[in-house]
DNA sequence: CGTGATTTGACACCGGTTACCAAAGGGGCA
DNA sequence: TGCCCCTTTGGTAACCGGTGTCAAATCACG
């Protein structure tokens, strides 16, 4: 009886019925109830029992129906990520680092991109969120400076961590790097070439990420004890085409710059287009440099030199943070929050001609 | 008491209650199953009961709870994305055509990168698919030219539409586009801007969708008469430094080529790059034309033509095809499975010079 | 008033979880 | 040593929020 329970449970090969928490309780003598505990690790348990039953779940290969969990627990085990961020190789980058974090776990990733400008985001976000009943959902930047989602994700109890450059948040739902420090220090190695004439491709103004941008600008151009004209600096939204026509609007200027700095690598990209259809010269007529190090940056002529902005490894830990909270508070506490961005010196920056 | 029930189901504030279909049942003075037929459109139905129904659930903004359909159902209204391409913007670009079909659904969207060269790969998928119950997945070239996979998703009862080139499978789990058309269109042209030498880069060998674009290459060299030699035709995995490298061994040859197709765009920007490293120019010194028309393409020096892959169409229709195949049976045999890829011409190519 | 078609409802079930209770085992105390 | 209380362990029943089955109720019609 046992044997043939267990047969049909484990090998038949129509349309293979999984086994069942009540399969293995049959098997091993016990109580449903008691094949739960062994499954959530409760330590209300023989230590004899708990292997035997664990002996019962690999026979059978049983494995837990996420969905009648997910029913019973009010809650699925899926992992949102929500974001509006225009770069391509940025976002695929979250993803992968969150499904390296996720590996081997129960979690599954859920996408949902929105649109920031849409008057229904957030009712369209309102209902994924209570509808789905999402595990907790990861907020990428620009999006994730909206504390207007972040609160709607606390009032539908939603786990949510968000990535972003710095005191949007409490540590705990927080993942953050030192932009102004990194593009301090890139805007510096403009002004240790000898530039003098630095301009400035910022992402859209009412965004902390790029106000951080902007302030590590100006901390450097203030350093160097140069004074920057008021039309030095322009506005992007970071895409190509924005930083081409800010490149275009910078470069009318008389004199126009001899270095630019994009906010990202986009938009540096745009600077290096508009400098050639302009028959300039990247880096000998116009130095360049732009954030993210996404693999645009590698791959245009001339590589850029960027900041690297370490976009996986903190995907990986802002996914771990939300998923650690269930099981180890601990765990994800201690899971880093600051990531340190630092400038890659590829072939954008030279000194200026004479 | 009705109305008592009413506001405790549609407005209390604590962690709002959400009404479930008993309230709606109560509240309409019918049973589930009643409210049940109505979620489902059930035709067995008198037409006041509906509205009577019908009335509740708009005044209760009932929502029917996707977990306990999963379970009853015994099914998922997931679509899992399960792909290995290398190319961001093609993945992301994908990801919004699903989504874009998905729109106004119940369904959500999981992405799945796998590696194809894990021998681990096919373990994963199936402990995926029959763990999450999806619905059905979207498999994107080049792992939707894997049979096995295909095979895999027919034996776990898991629906199925593969992205691909052609007669890959049946129309009902297949969009596909022309890509030996495209291919030999894009040859033509070049051989018209007067090129004889002309080279390909490849995909890697053993691809369905690789030999299709050689097919519409060496069409189109053989119909214009030219003997290809061949060392010309060069082996690269679609990904920018493999780019380089083939075009690194095609312009050490004597002669070298004075036109280069590449098999997708990231491999075409690799040849701009090479060309600007040895000093070429491009398009004076070296004709490029490109595969895909993703964002790369316009955004490099010089904007590349390319061929431009309807992507997000082609992704919209194969999530709507595999949705469809839920409700409307005709519907989703009628969204269309073929698409036309076709040339875009933008500043890579010119002729040789004499 | 019988007959068949149309509507509706009662009830079990999907596969887990929690609440609550009962039994078994161990130690303190009279 | 015996009694009782407390801790450990396991079971039962209800529940999460829908769906399928099947029978009952209703209705039109000959």
């Amino acid at each position: 009886m046992a044997l043939a329970e267990q047969g049909k449970a484990s090998s038949t090969a129509k349309r293979a019925a999984k086994p069942t928490i009540n399969d293995v309780a049959r098997l091993a003598g016990v109580s449903k109830k008691t094949v739960s505990r062994v499954i959530n690790r409760s330590t209300l348990l023989n230590s004899e029992t708990r292997e035997r039953v664990e002996r019962v779940i690999a026979e059978l290969g049983y494995v837990p129906n996420p969905q009648a969990r997910a029913l019973a627990l009010r809650r699925n085990f899926l992992i949102g990520l929500i974001h509006d961020n225009p770069n391509a190789q940025t976002v695929l980058n979250v993803q992968q680092g969150i499904l390296e974090a996720l590996q081997g776990t129960e979690f599954e990733l859920v996408v949902r991109p929105v649109d920031r400008r849409s008057p229904l985001m957030l009712e369209d976000v309102r209902a994924f969120l209570s509808r789905q009943r999402l595990f907790g959902v990861l907020l990428l930047p620009p999006i994730s400076e909206n504390d207007v989602l972040a609160d709607l994700c606390d009032e539908l109890g939603c786990r949510y961590v968000r990535m972003g450059s710095a005191e949007l948040d409490d540590p705990e739902h927080l993942v953050a790097s030192n932009d102004r420090e990194a593009v301090r220090e890139a805007t510096t190695y403009l002004v240790d070439q000898g530039h003098r004439l630095i301009a400035l491709i910022e992402g859209p103004r009412g965004f902390r990420s790029a106000a951080e941008r902007r302030a590590g600008f100006e901390q450097a151009i203030e350093a160097a004890g140069i004074e920057l004209p008021r039309n030095f600096i322009a506005e992007g939204n970071y895409t190509f085409e924005s930083g081409i026509e800010a490149a275009n609007r910078l470069l009318d200027l008389g004199p126009p710059p001899t270095a630019i700095f994009a906010s990202n690598d986009e938009m540096a990209a745009g600077v290096v287009h508009a400098a050639n259809q302009r028959g300039l010269s990247v880096p000998e007529n116009l130095s360049v440099i732009g954030f993210d190090d996404t693999a645009i940056a590698a791959h245009i002529w001339p590589p850029l030199t960027t900041v690297r902005w370490p976009i996986i490894p903190m995907a990986r830990s802002a996914a771990l943070k939300l998923v650690g909270n269930a099981s180890d508070r601990a765990r994800a506490a201690a899971e880093p929050s600051f990531f340190l961005s630092s400038l890659v010196r590829r072939a954008s920056v030279a000194p200026p001609r004479p």
